[in-house]
DNA sequence: TAGATTGTTAATCGATTAACAATC
DNA sequence: TAGATTGTTAATCGATTAACAATC
């Protein structure tokens, strides 16, 4: 069944209400409730849900909460890790080496890369950081399939190069430009920039 | 006119090109330049243009690239500051003070908040970090309008009743979990999972 | 049973793409 | 002039919403 970027956006957020209300002991769960939830449309809920399981939900009652929540977790792939570099470690790559969440969506973090002697040889939470110089032997050695992109803009495009030769497989941008790749490489972007612009410009247009 | 969210978040990208290409000596850019460089079609391109400028491109030329720079900055709000304040100062949070992107965008961050005794009193990069408590306070004194949520999930929500009680009047959220608010406050979500899901989802099909 | 919830099929809505005449 | 680029108007595409019969 074909599935939308924005339904697979949609899937984390389903996850993450289930497993709270899973943990304050209910046993099943109907649309309307999902939908009343997180704003949601029911008919979207009921679609979506339609998207990751083989299972019908029941008339008057729903569906079972562990099932669905299986069934996401599957379809997202949290079951199995996938080995990911984080490259640039500043302020924010330091942080997200920190952040335990990754490890709910089975994103292991086995290493960072930078430039600066500064960071270079160093631990960050019991991940080393090599040299960008290391980027190929590492990517192969150590099995990553996905770069964490957290570098200044003016060398991104550079060190994406350098990702695409060493044979990375998918990279998860933070930095606010547009790569070129090559096809076979898949790139999805975080940019706070343009996230930013929507809050500033429903701020600017409140009440219109 | 009127504008799309998605219109919105390009904004952003075109800006970042056409100020790399004033950079490298660039006087005018054409739809076509811009489309190819960043991946969209020209027709695209020359319809969001079209929302934040007044004036029209040139055939053969196309349009002057001050214009535009000028043009775009000024629809996204980035000649006046926006006052705002990082709430939660974990490592991600601290990250984000630390981010100096966001003067770009006129984002001024003026203070922390966090409820642990290890943060609140010190300050990173010059930004005081206060605790939860002055909340209220601060958020009136200091005249903050938009609060950066970075908090653990368990308490957002109700961080976000402080914030919204206290008058706050946008929540850019990055904990992955939809917040409830009334109408008259603006929420934007920086979903990582959500972003996760979709490169995840595209390396699995790549190739089908 | 009655009614809430289900899944499916059709209608609507909005965004992107295509077509094309105008123009520097 | 010739041709690249323009802006506009129409066509297409895809996602969301509405309608409704089926069912526990």
């Amino acid at each position: 069944m074909k599935v939308s970027e924005r339904q697979l956006e949609r899937f984390p957020i389903y996850l993450k209400y289930l497993l709270s209300m899973r943990d304050s002991g209910l046993l099943t769960i109907s649309s309307p409730m999902i939908a009343n939830a997180l704003s949601f449309s029911e008919e979207q809920v009921r679609k979506d849900l339609q998207v990751v399981s083989m299972n019908n939900g029941k008339p008057k009652t729903g569906r079972d909460i562990n099932e669905v929540i299986h069934d996401i977790q599957c379809f997202l792939g949290y079951d199995k890790y996938t080995n990911a570099c984080i490259v640039g470690v500043g302020h924010l790559g330091s942080a997200l080496i920190n952040y335990q969440g990754f490890r709910d969506f089975g994103l292991n973090i086995v290493c960072g890369f930078d430039s600066s002697n500064k960071v270079v040889g160093s631990k960050i939470n019991d991940v080393e950081v090599f040299s960008i110089y290391q980027l190929a032997n590492k990517i192969e050695e150590l099995h990553i399939e996905v770069a964490i992109l957290v570098t200044p803009s003016n060398v991104a495009q550079d060190v994406t190069n350098k990702l695409v030769n060493a044979g990375i497989k998918g990279i998860w941008n933070f930095v606010p430009i547009h790569l070129n790749v090559n096809n076979d490489v898949v790139v999805e972007n975080i940019n706070m920039a343009s996230s930013f612009a929507v809050l500033q410009h429903k701020l600017k247009t409140k009440g219109e």
